[in-house]
DNA sequence: TCTTGTCGTGTTATCATACAACCCTGATTT
DNA sequence: AAATCAGGGTTGTATGATAACACGACAAGA
């Protein structure tokens, strides 16, 4: 078997490093908009690396948005509005109330794109949702393949309002959910579990199919609700009441240490 | 008369071009997951720059999640859903239906925003969208302080939902909205708008304040519509209930036309 | 005084080279 | 046959040097 080991063993570089700790010097407002950086070799030297690392964490905030650099004058503090990338680091998706709203934002999502998928479905997008309720269906629940058809149908759907946005967000959305679960470590399975969740899905395919909107929102609506009873959110208070949620950095080594494991 | 460069200083940089050209292959299915990236080397004499400039390009894309690399093994083309950051690049932004399509996904985010908002906003949100207000009323229309607070009306009322997410989506989408705007270059201005605008704005923050949900949404799906026709945007189909149930399509390109007039 | 041209300094952008850490493979040894 | 180890290849990091650019100081000329 294949160890699989996530994303977790993220940023022994250098320059990750010294890209967080200037990132979080803005996000905590010590450097705010307009401000000029040091210079790449000040950096260099308070960091204790080469001027080359400082370069390439610089390069990366400027993609993101962050900063940005003029040859000869230095490197400023951007506005926050000039981001040109959405991102949700990882540090804050270890938060226990990340994990509720992030599944909050992607219900709104879904609910609306059901509605939407419903009245311009197209035959090849009926196809597609189709077949990747076909791979859940041969797939073992919760395996890697069922999570992957799984994902391909609530694309399939977002794919169906013929807006291409849909599809990004939902994905972008819910695979940080994804992780969020993963984080949190609570999946129990059970063949129960898979013929409701298959069932959930063939009654949002169903109304699709039909061009029923509300129908559809309406099914949608009640597969968020057992998806997120199933990951034990909402009533059963597992994990909706976090007590501090400011201080579960120690939850980072435990994902690592299940990951090695 | 200040002459209004835009910020057309795109990236002179090498790295940012050298990035550009692998995340083109990647995007364009000619680097396929699991697929390796040739050597450091090898791309730094196939694009004529030194070593350091592709380093710079590969640690802006292993941020990104497009790419991961291993000291001694090489760099490797991730999985598509593994992307940490949701993007929308400059050249997709220009295209006509971008911004409706841009337009639509924000309006079925503002208008369930706003329902959540009613039911959740604290004394301290309601006094931010006042302010927003006041700051719209005092500043001429389409200045950018009145733009500015309208964002800030609008993230207000993402923020009354206690859901960080959702005001991190919604200025997200905004601002790329905003600049899809400035892309198409088609806004005219009047004061009778301004009027309407505020109206509009004003019935949300009352239903928002009254805690009716139905009334907020209801409130907000107006606005829209107000502003997709103000923008030159045919039909206020934003919110979730869709009438046409076959052919949409066939935008404007009276939008880009505009532009270039 | 005001303008203009020049120059020097500081900063970023890029290049080139070298070494360390690490992975992989294959021959060698046990 | 299995373990060990040497070698080459690749990424990670360090270091120094050069070019391109911005900005202020300063002197020359009007």
């Amino acid at each position: 078997m294949t160890l699989k080991l996530d994303k977790v063993n993220r940023g022994p570089h250098l320059s990750t490093l010294v890209a967080s700790s200037i990132s979080r010097e803005i996000a905590q407002g010590r450097l705010k908009p307009g401000d000029q950086l040091p210079t790449e070799q000040a950096l260099a030297t308070t960091f204790g690396v080469s001027r080359n690392v400082v370069r390439e964490a610089i390069a990366r905030l400027r993609s993101e948005g962050r900063i940005w650099s003029q040859q000869g004058r230095g490197a400023f503090v951007a506005d926050a509005t000039n981001a040109t990338v959405l991102t949700i680091d990882y540090e804050t998706l270890q938060r226990a109330d990340s994990f509720r709203n992030l599944f909050e934002l992607r219900g709104m999502l879904e609910v609306q794109i059901a509605a939407l998928a419903a009245t311009r479905r197209s035959d090849a997008d009926i196809a597609a949702m189709e077949q990747a309720l076909d791979g859940m269906r041969t797939a073992p629940y919760g395996s890697v393949a069922w999570l992957k058809n799984d994902l391909g149908f609530h694309r399939a759907v977002a794919e169906a309002t013929q807006n291409p946005y849909m599809g990004q967000f939902l994905v972008f959305v819910s695979e940080r959910v994804r992780e969020s679960i993963l984080a949190a470590g609570n999946q129990q399975k059970s063949d129960d579990m898979a013929r409701t969740t298959l069932g959930e899905h063939e009654r949002i395919l169903a109304a699709i199919k039909a061009g029923d909107a509300k129908g559809a929102s309406a099914a949608m609506t009640r597969h968020l609700a057992g998806a997120a009873s199933r990951v034990g959110l909402p009533g059963g208070e597992a994990s909706a009441k976090p007590a501090s949620p400011a201080r579960h950095s120690r939850l980072r080594k435990a994902v690592r240490g299940q990951a090695a494991g």
